[in-house]
DNA sequence: TTTCCTCATATTGTATACAGGAAGGATAGG
DNA sequence: CCTATCCTTCCTGTATACAATATGAGGAAA
């Protein structure tokens, strides 16, 4: 009901060729820095040169993979660095458009809808013990609650860019979600950001624009810290999407 | 020296239709809302279909145009209000890119390079009076300034973000500087403008992150205002590039 | 006169052919 | 044994052919 499911049918083949591609790179089947050869492209992905070539534009401009001077792309490598400055620039854009809500003023039926999603959230993290699918249930969630603070910013600019920002390589407000998971803090993660959640919302119900501003901010920070310990040990690792897209800087 | 001049050879297809399309839409000889037929820009630029569609998937990520649902692209209107929300949004990015210079400290080297960029400013501004050449290099130098703001964040990410945001549609720092020059006032935007350069470089030497910020928000403000004087009369308006896409909200 | 349906046309999405050039290996020379 | 050069192979960028579908005009019916 979500979407079509369809894989074959009623779906253009360069969405079918971008999806493809991007699980491809995101799964780690193709290497860092290596070319990306289009015919090998068009047999792994059973649609011709011209929508995998369409893909791998898209792609280029989400900032997945680069072009090679002399033609072609290649897969990115990402530094931690990398990653929390993607995390700090979607912070930077949900801060604004935060702000702009708060300062604007959002609607009556935009904060009755995205505290519902808030409801949803809370009943999630109220109980006592979360296995794969709470986690699983949370991503999908959160999703939700960010797309609909972008909205409340009533601007199609800042809401194309902050979707923009989000969409960077590891820089999802879910990216790290699923990480989390293995971890002993997790329950305490989530429910530090649902709190921060609800302070945005309060935050823009006053017309607090400063501080819908630095919370959205914080929030981001607390990918980074996820980021940071999913970082620390391989099990965590394993379930980041795209982890073999991260370089460690030294291998001590 | 700058780049090749020449338009025929060396330049890809792919580039040489972006240029032309990219030109043909901020002209007006495309009217917003309506279809960019392929088979007509094939005609009017001299490159086959293939690099069109290319280019025109570039202009649509980079926001001049947008996708039809039922297939195709159409030239984008632009409201004050979107245009407001562009220069905001580049604000930000490069707000952030200036406090992460601030705070990670910039090279000696590139505060040596920007410094010599500024006194290349304040050589034009000392002119008593300004004429159009004037307005032309000083467009050419904010566009170097802004650049190598965004070069001290040191950080590949925040650069190519700042770039991405400077390039929506009447979002530049230098998006109105042509239009400024028919205004009375323009000597003296140009003025508060290098002011505000000096401050923002001063504020990164001094490791002043939140003053850094602050500087580049107000800064993109001052685009703003620019903005709303080239709105107000015929005559800046004609020498915005791609007024033809500027809706006027109401017609009286 | 207005509305709906049909059909011809035009346009996009996709596949594929072709040419120029880059990458890599093998071979010969130092 | 190392290096430079040439050659083969593969790959990308571009053009174009083809099919499915949207668009718009024109006519018929209410």
């Amino acid at each position: 009901m979500t979407q079509d499911k369809d894989p074959d049918r009623a779906v253009s083949q360069t969405v079918k060729a971008l999806l493809s591609l991007r699980d491809l790179i995101l799964s780690g089947a193709l290497q860092p820095g290596e070319r990306i050869s289009e015919l090998s492209m068009v047999e792994r992905t059973g649609v011709s040169r011209t929508p995998v070539r369409m893909a791998l534009v898209r792609l280029e401009e989400e900032g997945l993979i680069e072009a090679i001077p002399s033609g072609g792309f290649a897969v990115k490598a990402f530094s931690e660095a990398d990653i929390f400055d993607s995390i700090e620039v979607r912070g930077a854009m949900e801060g604004l458009v935060a702000r702009a809500a708060a300062e604007r003023g959002a609607s009556r039926a935009a904060l009755a809808d995205i505290k519902l999603c808030l409801d949803d959230i809370d009943a999630l993290t109220r109980h006592p013990v979360l296995n794969l699918d709470h986690f699983a249930s949370y991503v999908q969630l959160n999703a939700r609650f960010h797309a609909a603070l972008h909205d409340m910013s009533g601007s199609a600019v800042m809401i194309r860019q902050a979707e923009r920002a989000s969409a960077l390589p590891f820089a999802s407000p879910s990216g790290f979600v699923m990480a989390q998971s293995a971890l002993p803090q997790a329950r305490t993660i989530l429910i530090v950001a649902q709190d921060q959640h609800r302070c945005v919302i309060e935050a823009i119900e006053n017309r607090e624009g400063e501080r819908a501003e630095s919370i959205m901010r914080e929030h981001a920070r607390l990918a980074r810290r996820n980021l940071q310990l999913a970082l620390g040990n391989q099990t965590t690792l394993d379930l980041v999407a795209g982890s073999a897209l991260i370089r460690r800087p030294s291998r001590a």
